[in-house]
DNA sequence: TCGTTAAACTAAATCGTTTTAGTAGATTTA
DNA sequence: TAAATCTACTAAAACGATTTAGTTTAACGA
């Protein structure tokens, strides 16, 4: 006997007032709206004493709004995105707003869907690390006028808010740390994907070894093979035909976690020897053994400045501001993995 | 300037048809409500053309659902609560529902709030971690015919859907491999919370040591404390004053870590020697030195259970069916770091 | 004393759907 | 030929809020 949420028609017949009254003292708009002290207090009694609350379904038809960002990365169980996505969580919770998590994979196909779907149900805005093709799909809602905040990567054909990190600066100086500590050979393991922050971090690894007129080693995984026994067994062959390589730097934390299995199953020692340092930092990191080098993200402060773009833009009644370009820094973790042994 | 989005009302007065008309059709209700088949083309021709969607919020305003389930664990961005929100994702992205994540840090007040906050949006049904002091609500929900399925832990007084593991059986499996490889000393690392899961798992340690005649050495953290420096520090004395212990169970994953961070600092050597297992399995656990034996939790099972359960209630008229309690085995995997060394 | 203003409300439109209960006209039945 | 049945639609209520544009009564000013 599922019985019926009481509405504001129930209060106002039970109450001997209008509806319109009972919404403008449940909004605090009693006093603005010259409702005398007696009724507010008659209907402020009445409504906490059967803990009344308002259907939120029908507020959000009513005003346009649902009170509800979406946050989309490639994989929500990723150490990355879930320590982001709770320090999100926690910023939008303090300001009335709920948070949508979801993964994309970094699918485009899936992407779309996602973005759609939301859309349809009135989300308030879009916290997206957007996969490589789906810029026209970011497009058309910046002209629906949704708010709309990229991170990790952006497009850089088109004018959208984004917050990212400088990395070729840090692979730069990721690298750098290695040649500093005597690593000559240094290997470079990342995907094939073609997005900004893959090909900045590539460029910075490049650069640099190529200002040392050292060689440029690189093994490109294929995307979708990144987690997969065919992903490990090319970081394998990759690692047991270049016995010369001395260190290998990981682009991503994901392939570092892949890396370490690797290696430690062909040659326990290779990891003590190895010098490896990876994109990403990851709890796993500062209590293995060796302890992993790592360059880490910002990740509050992101969480931040994707929140505060985000809040500023609902706010706005036309949000008309141009768009802005934060770009972070992020920090070098030395560790033991990078040391000169 | 942002252009309104389309309604049925603007289909049906650009198409000349009525607005029930679009509905019918979009609804693919059109044979059925014998709308003839020119004016069905005509209909979907045209939103396809605009590519029209729904307005969802109005939808579910009008039909009372939402299709959106709510999944509250503790720790979002905890490895077990994060790879077993990706498995539901991914089954009630198949049935068209969306998942609402959210964590409740265990704590009763922000639970509360979240399961308010959630009923008001009128998600369709909830999957909760219960903490501790939430009976009630979780009572009220059901009384009003929301559906729920509770995970992890229970309250055993309460007639609920749940999915838990049999933490006292594995809890006895892993104390006695510790034993069957010559531990002796074993020593049972847990928190302060007085839930079934970890009553169960304290219980499942002890009665084993006491059968095999051993002494039961037990430390509880503190709840707030167990990622802080405050709750390593309980762990290192409880370590280094005594001594004489051969091996640790750590009754939850982040035990572990902060664990093993404290054992590393405190004599890397011991790592070899100690004893280790864990409750709750971790891609780290594989490729630690030692490898670090564990329960793991079948995290697909549980997923596909707390689905099944789920959208059972969601698809009944009157969800009037007795609740089920489902009780599944995890499984001890054998690593290095419980062998006998 | 009459017009004006203020106080304290309320009726009804609106948001965008779904769905019940029709209707008008054509066709069939008896 | 009148009643019944179909076909192909549609009007309008309903979901539960917000908000605009009133209305009524009392008080005030000149």
């Amino acid at each position: 006997m599922k019985q019926k949420r009481p509405a504001l028609k129930d209060i106002a017949s039970k109450l001997n007032v209008s509806i319109t009254t009972v919404s403008f003292v449940l909004n605090g708009k009693g006093k603005e709206k010259k409702i005398s002290d007696e009724v507010i207090k008659k209907i402020q009694d009445y409504t906490e004493s059967i803990n009344f609350k308002p259907n939120l379904v029908a507020q959000s038809l009513r005003t346009g709004k649902t009170k509800i960002i979406v946050f989309m990365v490639e994989d929500i169980s990723n150490y990355f995105f879930a320590k982001l996505a709770r320090i999100i969580e926690d910023i939008a919770y303090n300001k009335d707003y709920k948070v949508l998590f979801c993964s994309n994979e970094n699918d485009d196909k899936r992407s779309r869907e996602l973005i759609n779907l939301f859309y349809e149900r009135q989300v308030d805005g879009f916290i997206i690390i957007p996969s490589a093709g789906i810029r026209n799909d970011i497009d058309d809602l910046i002209k629906k006028n949704v708010p709309v905040v990229l991170f990790d990567r952006y497009f850089p054909d088109l004018k959208t808010n984004y917050v990212v990190i400088n990395n070729k600066d840090a692979a730069n100086k990721a690298t750098r740390h290695l040649i500093d500590n005597g690593f000559k050979k240094i290997a470079f393991i990342t995907t094939d994907v073609k997005q900004t922050q893959m090909l900045d971090r590539l460029k910075g690894y490049e650069e640099c070894v190529s200002q040392a007129q050292l060689s440029s080693n690189v093994l490109e995984i294929p995307f979708k093979d990144v987690n997969s026994d065919k992903g490990k067994g090319l970081i394998h062959s990759f690692i047991t035909d270049h016995a010369e390589y001395d260190s290998v730097f990981f682009s991503t934390n994901y392939l570092t976690q892949s890396g370490l299995e690797v290696i430690k199953d062909y040659n326990p020692n290779l990891l003590n020897e190895l010098g490896i340092i990876t994109f990403d930092d990851n709890d796993l990191f500062r209590i293995y053994t060796p302890t992993i080098s790592a360059v880490s993200q910002p990740l509050q402060e992101i969480g931040e400045k994707l929140m505060k773009i985000m809040l500023n833009m609902l706010k706005e009644k036309d949000g008309s501001d141009s768009p802005q370009e934060v770009v972070l820094n992020a920090e070098l973790i030395q560790r033991d993995s990078s040391k000169d042994r």
